[in-house]
DNA sequence: TTGTAAGCGTTATCAA
DNA sequence: TTGATAACGCTTACAA
């Protein structure tokens, strides 16, 4: 029940015999040298030994940034998100930047209102995951002028600064694989075309698809309306009823692949004998699964490290690259076969 | 790019004609009863129309307040946490709290810089769901003396103010399950004993036992060294090596049930029809797992909420109950099953 | 009911 | 190299 005190910078100036303003120099990085250096040491035993810290709101009021930046991710829940989160937070801390983390749900209301919340509280800077391709949030948020990476999505709008990874590249791999082992009639389960990463997979299929010289039937693409794994069974549902027949689903994200598995085992199709099946993303579990997922691995960790490091650099004032592009990988499991009979 | 300049009382006091500390005392719901209700109403529509937000650092370099408390988890891939940081998060806005959450992954280390992060900071309060029985970090923090609230966990110690759910009831009803069942050699796969959860599930799995005069042998009993998957798998090995005969094991955790069913199935033993298994906490997606679990349902969301709502009495200087217990629900599906032969 | 003024702990400008 | 001082935007005695 000690309530320990405060200790303020007029105290270690007492202590050490020295007026506030030289403390403060001498405390800060920047201005230490202006200092004799002997009383630098001091002044930083000192502080030390009183265990100062400086008080975040004074500094806050009289330099008017935070050394916070806000995050907002669409659903934490998503097991692909931590680790990048944890990515951000660790190139930020380097600097001193506490990363507030907030998640929408994918509810657009409560993500506006928690971007007011976090302006309201003084952010330097935004890392936005959530980011649709028309989004009135991010344009909200660069109307306030303040710092802005996204991460793994991007909108359709130029002059934005993002971390994302390549896309095409993660399809053509997948599908290169899936056509290696003798598939012919793939089948894609899309994601929502309203973000970067569903539009982009997409093009990516129909581009791939075309050069690899596939029978290219736009009914074996079914549009998943989100990034779950009820939208990916109902989207198996949807290529069964349209009778046609293929021998492997492409899956524009793993949670849209482990829904296909399990629509998949209803109808008594077994994969991947019956069916191949990949994934995206690679998030933890999918190598737990029964059939452990062959899927395109992303650095989730990296693309939260770097996004945390690109915004930094837009907080001061530097002008990092706009866009960072991460390769991808292909991770080959059992849920992909090479196909029995001749087609 | 319309650089929004910030607005101030000073302002906003210009605007309306009156003093600052007029409008302060407008805008204060506290203070609002002292002023002129015209005023009041003037200022407020000001205020409003200008777009007026309170800089939130001068407000805590004043009151010594930042409305800010910090949420502690243990790993938020867990899916039962974000319910309940759900909980807490919707319980404090309304009453203007932002709740900054960070996460350990277990890491004692990490958990110590972070909480030296949030107190840095400067927080109004804490609510620690990551706390063992004993714990520096509890400690560090109460000697703080910042209000504190535990959920879903406590430490070993008088007055700590928690908000817990009833283990003992949890247990008994899913041990009871399993006899109204047939099962009478009922296995326990038991939690870290370092966590209270642990600790009392299996101190009323042997109450229990003994009330229902079940056999009550202790090597029907495996602990896990964690709440997780592989633990459990492991501890399946164990019960199994030991030789001892079950027809059902009761888990003190989902996670431990579905590494427990993993374990089960490698060793082609059939749930429920060779051996039944209980989980707890009833986390999101083991209705979706095979077979469906049978499980303890726990009140994530609520638990959260209350932890707000008991935080922001303790922050308010009340004296809210020390602890608050909440009821659990057996979940019945279909990972247990009646016996098949008499034993 | 409203105004005055002090001060929270910093940093930054200016002088010394 | 160091000190004095003002200012950041707000709340809150105290006065009026």
């Amino acid at each position: 029940m000690t309530t320990k005190k405060r200790i303020t910078l007029r105290e270690v100036a007492e202590a050490v015999g020295v007026h506030v303003s030289t403390v403060s120099r001498a405390l800060g990085p920047n201005t230490r040298h202006l200092i004799n250096s002997d009383v630098v040491e001091q002044v930083i035993r000192a502080s030390r030994q009183m265990d100062y810290r400086r008080h975040a709101a004074a500094y806050s009021l009289k330099t008017n940034r935070t050394k916070t930046v806000g995050v907002i991710v669409p659903d934490i829940t998503n097991a692909i998100f931590p680790p990048m989160i944890r990515g951000i937070e660790d190139s930020l801390s380097t600097a001193g930047y506490l990363a507030i983390v907030g998640n929408t749900d994918g509810d657009n209301e409560r993500e506006r209102t928690l971007l007011d919340t976090l302006v309201g509280r003084g952010i330097d800077g935004l890392i936005l995951a959530s980011v649709e391709r028309k989004d009135d949030v991010f344009d909200l948020a660069a109307s306030e002028s303040i710092p802005i990476v996204t991460v793994n999505r991007r909108p359709d709008r130029d002059s934005v600064h993002s971390i994302v990874h390549d896309e095409s590249e993660g399809v053509r791999r997948a599908l290169t694989h899936l056509v290696s082992l003798g598939h012919r009639r793939i089948a894609m389960i899309a994601g929502p075309q309203t973000l970067s990463t569903g539009a982009e997979r997409y093009a990516a299929f129909v581009q791939s698809r075309s050069s690899l010289n596939l029978d290219s039937d736009e009914s074996l693409v079914a549009f998943a309306q989100a990034y779950n794994e009820s939208a990916g069974e109902h989207c198996v549902e949807e290529l069964i009823a349209a009778g046609h027949t293929f021998t492997a689903i492409l899956c524009a994200n793993d949670r849209l692949a482990v829904g296909a598995l399990a629509a998949l085992s209803r109808r008594n199709l077994i994969c991947p004998k019956d069916v191949s099946v990949t994934g995206y993303n690679d998030m933890p579990m999918v190598d737990r699964i029964d059939p452990p997922l062959t899927t395109i691995r992303i650095q989730q960790y990296r693309m939260g490290f770097e996004a945390g490091s690109m915004l930094q650099k837009l907080m001061n004032g530097e002008s990092p690259a706009q866009v960072v592009v991460l390769p991808v990988e292909l991770v080959i499991r059992s849920s992909t076969a090479r196909v029995l009979d001749g087609r």
